[in-house]
DNA sequence: CGAACCCTTCCGTTCAGTGGAAGACCAGTA
DNA sequence: TACTGGTCTTCCACTGAACGGAAGGGTTCG
C-alpha cells in the first residue's frame, strides 16, 4: 500500500503504453496502471486536453502529438539518430546487413536507429525497443563499457532467449573481457535463430555513447571485412557528436 | 489566481521545452512554467525519475528517453511516417525538391516527415515544429479542409510574414475555394523569400488526414507536373493507410 | 429483460501536495 | 576575506485540491 503521488500516477497511466498497447480504452489504462476508474477519467481527461493524450475513431486513447512532439527534442536520441544516420547508410551500402544503433538503457539495450535492407535476416529489434544486452552485439558492448554496479546487477538475470544465448556469467565475463581488448562483439544465433551480430563501440571523446552493430545470416569469413566497416561508420559518428556540441543550435534549412 | 492540478503543473514543465529550448536548468524551468521553485524542485525530480526528462551533462535537463520512446508510439505520427516515407522517397527522385508531410495541429501545421535534399530552397519547417496554415502550400490545403469553425478561427490571426503574405481573409478564402476545387495550393514566397510551394490532400477513405507539399525556387512553368507527382505520391500515401487499418500489428522483422 | 460491459458525474472526507523560509553551494566582484 | 547574485536542496505546518465510492446512463450481448 503505497501512497501514490498524482504525477505517479500520471506517469503510469502514459506508461500503460507499449509497442504492444497503442491503442488503450480509459478501463485499460486504469487497470493497467491499477488506478480506480473514477481517478482515471479525471487525469487522462487532463492528459488528454493537454494533448498528450489523443482519441483515436473508436474513442479508445492513443499517445498524442505532443508527445511525440516533445520526443524529438530528446538530445540523445535524435541528435544522435542525425549524427549517425548517414553513416549508417554508407555502411548499410558497404554490407547490405541490417544496421543498428543502440544506447543503455539500465540494463537494456535501447535501439535508437535501425536501417534493414529489404531481405534480411530475422531481427527482433525495432526503434525505441529494449533487449536484454548479453545476448545482443550491441549489448555486449555497451556491457562491456558499462559502469562495475551495472555489470554486476546485468550479471544477476542472464535470461535464455535461444538455446545459444550465453547464461553462465563466467563464460560471459569472459567474453566482456575480450571485447574490451579487440573492441567488437559478436554473438551467434543468441538472441534469434539464424542472426548473427558484430558491433563496435561509438565513442564521443572517451566515453562511450552508443554501440553500431550489423546483422548478418553468418559472419565466419568476412567478420574482419565487417569489424573496419564498423570502426571507420562508428568514429565517423563519434566525431560528429563531438563537433555537434559546438555547433549552432540549429540553422533552418 | 487559478487553482492548479498537479497533473498540468507536470505538463506545463514539460510543455516548457521547445526546439529552442532542448535544454534547461531547474530555475528556468520553474520560471517558465510559473511554479514556485520548490515545487517545480519536486515536480522536476519525479519526472527525472520516471525517465521522462533526463540531465545533461552540465546538470541542466533535457527530455528524456522515456517521452522519446512513447513519442515512438504514436500512431497518428509515426504510422503517418512510415506509410509515406516510401512515396516521398519518390516523390523526391521525381521532383528533387524539399518533401514535406503535415497535418493540421489546432490551427497551424504540425510537419510530420521531411525530406530535404543537399542543395534545397531555404525552408524554415522541420520536424515536429508548427507554422502558420496561411502561410504554407500544405497549411492552405489543410485549412481549405478544414471544420468551420477552424477555419474562422484561423481567419481572425493572418500573421504576416513575408510582404507576399496574403493577410486579407477575403483574399485567402477565395484562394482555399480554388483548392478545393482543383485539388491543390500554391504559394509564392509567403512563408520565406525565394521558396514557392505546392501541396495536395492525402485522403484515407473521405477525409484530408494529411497534406504532402513541396517546396521549389520557382514553379511557373513545371506546375501541372508536379501537381500530377504530388497526386501520385498522395494517393500512394492515402491507400497504404487504409491498408494499415487491416494489417498485423507488426510482425518482427 | 437482466447481466455485463463501457463511460461519466457527483460530493464529503482527508491526506498529499504546497510553498515560504532557511541554508548550502557555487561563481564572480571588491 | 567578505559581499552579492545566482544556482540548487531540504524542511515542515497548513489546507484545499485530489480522491474514489457510489450512483446513473449508454451500449451490446444472450
Amino acid at each position: 500500500m503505497a501512497g501514490p503521488s498524482v504525477t505517479s500516477r500520471a506517469l503510469a497511466l502514459l506508461g500503460a503504453f507499449d509497442s504492444d498497447h497503442r491503442s488503450l480504452s480509459l478501463s485499460d489504462l486504469a487497470r493497467r496502471a491499477n488506478i480506480p476508474l473514477a481517478t482515471a477519467h479525471r487525469l487522462v481527461g487532463e492528459l488528454h486536453r493537454w494533448g498528450a493524450l489523443a482519441r483515436s475513431a473508436d474513442g479508445s486513447y492513443v499517445i498524442g502529438r505532443r508527445i511525440w512532439q516533445l520526443g524529438l527534442l530528446a538530445p540523445e536520441q535524435t541528435g544522435l539518430r542525425q549524427a549517425a544516420s548517414p553513416f549508417m547508410h554508407d555502411l548499410y551500402g558497404a554490407t547490405l546487413a541490417t544496421v543498428h544503433l543502440a544506447v543503455r538503457d539500465g540494463l537494456q539495450v535501447l535501439y535508437v536507429e535501425r536501417l534493414a535492407g529489404h531481405v534480411s535476416v530475422p531481427v527482433v529489434s525495432r526503434v525505441g525497443s529494449r533487449l536484454p544486452m548479453h545476448a545482443t552485439g550491441v549489448g555486449k558492448v555497451l556491457l562491456a563499457h558499462a559502469p562495475d554496479d551495472v555489470l554486476a546487477a546485468a550479471l544477476q538475470n542472464l535470461t535464455r532467449v535461444t538455446a545459444y544465448t550465453v547464461t553462465q556469467p563466467a563464460r560471459l565475463l569472459d567474453q566482456l573481457r575480450r571485447v574490451r581488448a579487440e573492441g567488437y562483439a559478436t554473438t551467434g544465433e543468441e538472441m534469434s535463430l539464424g542472426a548473427c551480430s558484430v558491433a563496435v563501440p561509438v565513442r564521443a571523446g572517451a566515453d562511450v555513447v552508443a554501440s553500431l552493430g550489423i546483422v548478418v545470416p553468418d559472419l565466419r569469413r568476412q567478420l574482419p571485412r565487417l569489424v573496419s566497416a564498423l570502426r571507420v561508420a562508428a568514429q565517423g559518428i563519434g566525431r560528429t557528436m563531438s563537433g555537434v556540441a559546438a555547433a549552432p543550435p540549429g540553422v533552418p534549412g
